[in-house]
DNA sequence: CGTACCATTGATCAGGTTCAATGCTCGTGG
DNA sequence: CCACGAGCATTGAACCTGATCAATGGTACG
């Protein structure tokens, strides 16, 4: 259950044998249901999440349309981080694509941990410039290439988004309707 | 020369008085003149530029077009944020929009600062967190947002740059032609 | 077996791109 | 001091791509 976040951790931080339990107790597990909500636009996301299965996804609503904005697989840590760093509600919900199990950490405890144990404050600085450079190159990509440049580049770099994730959601993420989307695939894949 | 930069730093940190000459003595102060390049893409941005007077672009190359990324004002400081973290060549060009005054301050000394001054720390991953959010908002508009509501919200929140960036940099930024955005501006401005 | 949801396809429409021409303005040199 | 030129903004026309609306197919799950 606790092997692939430790190990996770552990390229950034040295546990003791007692504070990798301690670090244990505080995590909560939890199991979802395909479509299951774990986070509402409105609440505020005071925790993390690691994936150790599943599948699942952060999207908002404008207009009546659902936009997905990012997707997350197994062995990762993610949420709301723009509701997790400011503590102001969440823009976004939190939903699984697939039955899942995750471990929560909580804020405070994450907080704690920074102040007990070594070197776990870089792993939160290393974090957010990581998610940074993540979102500045997100950024370039939507500014500067077309939408079918930007599904081949999926296709490329993250297939298991094209496995996992059904076409609307892919459609709503590119920014382009399901219709487009199909209409892209339909053009690749008759050359 | 040094008044507005300190008084920036002192949101986060408590210099004393050996400690604000020493930082001080650190800094380059550098006069650029309007169209000149401060950085160019594929060299390593090891500094962090604070402007004292002036403005400045980012902005990179595709196809043989110009895309301008960000602008720039008075008493903030930036980069190329991406190839500071990264140390890596940067993607994107500085230039100065006027003639400017700047003062620089070294990868090398920052991190030094780092070490002997008290939280100095916390600058680095407040600066981190607090630009994640703005680019995690600049992507949602982005994805979300028409070209004439992005460029309403640039008038109503950003009037400076309106005011002191040529309209065709402008249009990049939101990512339209120059004659797009005359065309909104024209509907706007007709009712 | 049926239904609900998603993917595909078609037709029409709106807005942005492209290419080309004209206007405007500011800085420069004669 | 004026006139010219360069660079930017505007305008026009044809085109192209994605949005929208509507209908049809396909498939997984109860």
């Amino acid at each position: 259950m606790y092997n692939a976040i430790c190990e996770f951790l552990n390229q950034f931080v040295d546990f003791t044998e007692e504070q990798l339990n301690e670090f244990k107790k505080s995590l909560e597990v939890k199991h979802l249901k395909k479509g299951d909500i774990l986070l509402n636009e409105g609440q505020v996301c005071d925790y993390v999440i690691f994936i150790n299965k599943g599948a699942f996804r952060l999207y908002s609503l404008g207009d009546g349309q659902e936009y997905s904005t990012e997707f997350f697989f197994e062995n990762v840590f993610f949420g709301d981080y723009v509701s997790f760093l400011t503590d102001k509600k969440a823009k976004e919900s939190i939903q699984a694509l697939e039955d899942s199990t995750v471990l929560i950490l909580k804020r405070k405890d994450l907080y704690h941990f920074y102040k007990t144990i070594n070197n776990f404050v870089n792993f939160g600085r290393l974090i957010a410039e990581h998610l940074f450079i993540k979102m500045a190159s997100k950024n370039d990509d939507l500014l500067l290439m077309t939408y079918e440049e930007r599904y081949k580049k999926l296709v490329k770099e993250r297939p298991e988004v094209i496995q996992r994730v059904p076409q609307y959601m892919i459609a709503s993420y590119l920014g382009v309707t399901p219709e487009a989307l199909s209409r892209i695939r339909k053009r690749l894949y008759n050359e």
